[in-house]
Order: structure tokens, then C-alpha cells, then sequence
DNA sequence: ACTAACTCGCTGCGCAGGCAACTATATTCC
DNA sequence: GGAATATAGTTGCCTGCGCAGCGAGTTAGT
């Protein structure tokens, strides 16, 4: 297949590595935290809720650090209400809105979660890498998420 | 919020540094693809049927090196088909299967989504990286991936 | 104060993918 | 050779999410 665009080695493996160990990681820890029933998203929201502490946080908000649409957010805020593990409030000062805040099953069964996430997480990543490996990522992280990365495609 | 495990400041901004940017690239380049009708998942079919050449490749060989569930490809591959850019073809050999073989118009898209992929990839990683980076990350990601990586969680 | 423009969250719709059940063929074991 | 078992691929059903459109509420402009 000649006239097309070449990687070599090298490039080929760190960008095809980054993907399959991503696409690993991802796995295995999802399942790891699917034994409590709780998905990778819902985990990141337990997560941020917690955080927030008691005057929980706007749901544009929690949809936005989640990296999701408003309207898949909205659903899964649903399912942790129904499952009792958030609550909707009435935004104070803001009509419109709402905040979710985690209750306290919310937070008995997330610490849970972060408990086996944690636990994953050191012995898939952590326990795998010395802490040069871990400044290596961290500035390679830094350059490529130089100031543009969302600029969406070029090549005409 | 006491009694939880902790991450240093390093280890957590090497795997939020990981979850970020492999999210944001994903995201990039999935757009650029995007303008060719070209999802992640069909341009990875569609290479790994241009690299297997006229005597394509069996569906379920496929899945597998997409990592879908088969009953997802099947799916997948009938859009491609429904398109034009792939063929179904009875498996010489074996009557119950079927070979994928790419099509001259799934050729031409390809080598427009190649070329596409290919500016992108340059762009938003390779540009940023030099080649010691490239030989950090793969070093990092032979260590991570270390054969068992898919074995699911454990902590009790 | 009244309207226009915007923002917040929700809903309907559509799509991609997983899982489990099924069909058709292959393989194995007697 | 025939029955049991395994494998390839398809299909039905379900879930999770994005998108576009909405209704209620807020802010800005006059």
C-alpha cells in the first residue's frame, strides 16, 4: 500500500500501546468496580460528590466535569436516585436548577468503591511503575495536553 | 473524609493525566474522522482488512482484534457492507464462516481516513513528543501490560 | 416593567454495542 | 457412521449515551 502515510516503529508502538493499555486498564478496573454495582461514570460522580461535600453540586456542573451532555447526565442522576445514593435539590438562588448531593448510602457504598477502585488501580498501575515512570507520564501528559488539543482536525 | 486510600500528588496526576488525555485525543481524533463518516471502530476494521489484502479476514479474527463482542461486529460489518466498503464472502474452508474483504471504494475511503488519522495523530501527539518520550511510553506500557493485566481485581 | 435572549435541566429519538439465545456447520467420540 | 459437543455468525433485547427540541426560569436591553 504505497502513498500512505508512515509511522515508524517506535511512534507505532507508543500510540498503539497507549490505546490497548488505556483500553486494559479501563476494563479491568470497570469490572473491578462492577461488583458493586457501579459503573466507571457513576463512580466519577460519587467521586466528585464527595468532594463537593454537603452542599453538593450543580448538575451542569457534575455533567461538564464528567465530560458528558447534559442529557446523558440527566439519566444518570436518575439511576443513582433511584438506587438512593444522590439526591436532587432545588438550586439555592437559581429557579432552574438543582444540585445533587450524595447521601449517606451514597457514601457508604462509594467508599467501597474507592476502596476496590484503589486497590485496582495499585495493582494494575502503581505497583508496576517506579516513580521516574510516573514523572514520565505525568510530562508527557503536559505536552500533549498543550493548549489545543481540542482543536478539532486540520489537514484539508 | 478519613480512612480512605490515599494517592501522592504524583501518582494521581499520572493517572488523571492518563484518563484525560486519552480521552481528549480519542475525542480528537474521532472528530476528524468523523468528517469522512468514519467512526474509530470502522477505520480499525477497515485497516486491519487493508494490511490482511484480497483474501481479507474472518469475521470472528476481526471482533477479536477490535475487542467487540461478536455479535456487536456483526453489526458493525453490516454498515460497512451496507456502504459498499467491505464484502461478505463464504470462508474457503469452513462453511459456517465468513471472510471480510475490503472493497476498491473501501480502499479509497480508507486511504482518505488514513491520511486523515494519520495528520491528526501527527499533529496532536507526535509533533509534541521527541523520540525519548516515545521510548518512555512504550516502556511504560510493556511494564503495565506484563501479562496479566486482564486478570479481574482482587482485593477481599 | 416588558420583552428578548439566554441558561438549566428534562424528554424523545436514534445509534452503537454487550449479552444470551438460536441456527448452521464442524469436530470428536463411541 | 451417528450422536454429542463445540464453534461461527446472526438476531432480539437491553442499556447508556449524544443530539435536538422543550418549558421553566433568569438576565439584559430598552
Amino acid at each position: 500500500m504505497p502513498g500512505t502515510p508512515r509511522l515508524t516503529d517506535l511512534e507505532d508502538s507508543a500510540w498503539q500501546g497507549f490505546l490497548n493499555t488505556h483500553h486494559n486498564l479501563w476494563r479491568a478496573i470497570e469490572t473491578g468496580l462492577a461488583r458493586l454495582q457501579v459503573s466507571m461514570a457513576e463512580y466519577g460522580v460519587l467521586s466528585l460528590l464527595a468532594r463537593a461535600g454537603k452542599d453538593g453540586m450543580r448538575m451542569s456542573d457534575l455533567a461538564q466535569r464528567q465530560v458528558m451532555s447534559t442529557g446523558g447526565f440527566t439519566r444518570l442522576a436518575d439511576r443513582l436516585e433511584r438506587r438512593g445514593l444522590i439526591e436532587r435539590r432545588p438550586a439555592p438562588e437559581d429557579g432552574r436548577g438543582s444540585v445533587a448531593v450524595l447521601t449517606s448510602e451514597g457514601r457508604t457504598l462509594l467508599r467501597k468503591a474507592w476502596r476496590q477502585h484503589h486497590d485496582d488501580l495499585r495493582r494494575l498501575f502503581f505497583d508496576r511503575l517506579g516513580e521516574t515512570d510516573l514523572r514520565d507520564l505525568t510530562r508527557v501528559w503536559a505536552r500533549l495536553q498543550q493548549s489545543d488539543v481540542e482543536r478539532e482536525s486540520s489537514a484539508e
